[in-house]
DNA sequence: GTGCAATTGCACAACGATGTGCAATGTACG
DNA sequence: CGTACATTGCACATCGTTGTGCAATTGCAC
């Protein structure tokens, strides 16, 4: 049974994987790209794609489903057990960037994509806890912001992306984006950019 | 001749201007909202519409030309004549949010339309000038901020449609939104939270 | 090579959207 | 009232996309 499973199925898998990594890529350039687009970009038939996900949407949802899950598994590890907000913030960005980096593309899609309001749903518990972080930090005057702490996590979270997006432009290099969007984020949020500077380089070496 | 445009061109004209106006709203709803969409909630057939736009996509330049022309001058005056990069940095923000305020919607569309790519290059001027005056301020250390230049004035624009976006979403109110928008791409750029909240209010009085 | 599953290459129906044509209707103005 | 223009309510052709059906073909494994 187990042996049975490798058929060329092993071909069925490895399309059904390339399918999906070639769609964030298309569908970044063209939020309204058509199955067409995307399965030519794969090198296989549109219907073949049908062939691995029941419809258009599906498809998307299974891309959403996985970058979702990888970022906020990564932002929730990057701060278990961090009393600090400020050091909350710092891991938790640069524990975030690791993962997005690779999902840099889709992410870059969120802000465009008609499927925003899905990805902003899903993403609404990671903002969440970011909110309750930062509205800690702003009560022991860790951070000082004349935004509240919902709208703070907000930009936050937009920041985010569009570093990414300046990462694809070419605008910031991706070696030290990380480093620089904890600081970007920290300093936003009323840390001097010194001290913020200082923490992030103490966490990431 | 210039009486005779009044005949029921008034009606007309109502028409027009209440059908951008109404398509801004809707284009925000969705970005891919239909003529048929966009006619109906203007009250209007769709072949009204068609009657005052050739097409969808003139339509929408219409609409983009308006928003982003309004926005390009007002960034442009609130900053004539001043030296101080920060101050530059803060009249421009408050000037920008005033008309933006306006446009919110649209700006909120700006991020997620198809229409994105042209909105961006039209914004670029802009977004240039932002950059000339972000580096003056990081060679005078007015500024201190671990990004280079033209990432900074990226990441302040996506700010201002990040916390657009939260006025949207009623997390911000529409009122203070405006200083704290100022506040915050000063904190962003590196300007300590008292100085910057202290310069915005002396501006904004 | 034989078998099995995936893939292919069409064909097809169903939708929804765009843009246009035209006659009928409504409305302001002299 | 009659003229002029905007609006309406259809009808229509066209296009692109989605999702499905089915026979033919390809590729992997044993």
């Amino acid at each position: 049974m187990a042996a049975m499973t490798t058929g060329n199925a092993s071909r069925a898998d490895a399309n059904r994987r390339r399918i999906l990594e070639v769609a964030l890529a298309e569908l970044l350039r063209d939020p309204d790209a058509s199955m067409d687009q995307i399965a030519r970009a794969a090198s296989v038939v549109r219907r073949t794609v049908y062939g691995h996900f029941p419809s258009r949407e599906a498809l998307i949802s299974t891309l959403v489903d996985g970058a979702v899950e990888a970022v906020a598994a990564a932002h929730t590890a990057g701060r278990e057990g961090v009393a600090d907000p400020a050091e909350a913030v710092a891991r938790a960005t640069l524990a975030v960037w690791e993962v997005a980096d690779r999902y840099r593309i889709l992410v870059a899609l969120a802000q465009r994509s008609v499927t925003v309001q899905g990805i902003r749903d899903r993403l609404a518990p990671v903002r969440e806890a970011c909110a309750e972080n930062l509205a800690r930090g702003l009560e022991q005057g860790v951070f000082t912001s004349p935004l509240p702490p919902r709208a703070l996590a907000y930009v936050h979270e937009q920041m985010l992306f569009a570093l990414m997006d300046a990462v694809n432009e070419g605008l910031l290099g991706a070696r030290e984006a990380g480093r620089s969007a904890a600081v970007a984020l920290l300093t936003t949020a009323g840390v001097p950019v010194s001290q913020a500077t200082e923490l992030v380089a103490k966490l990431s070496d």
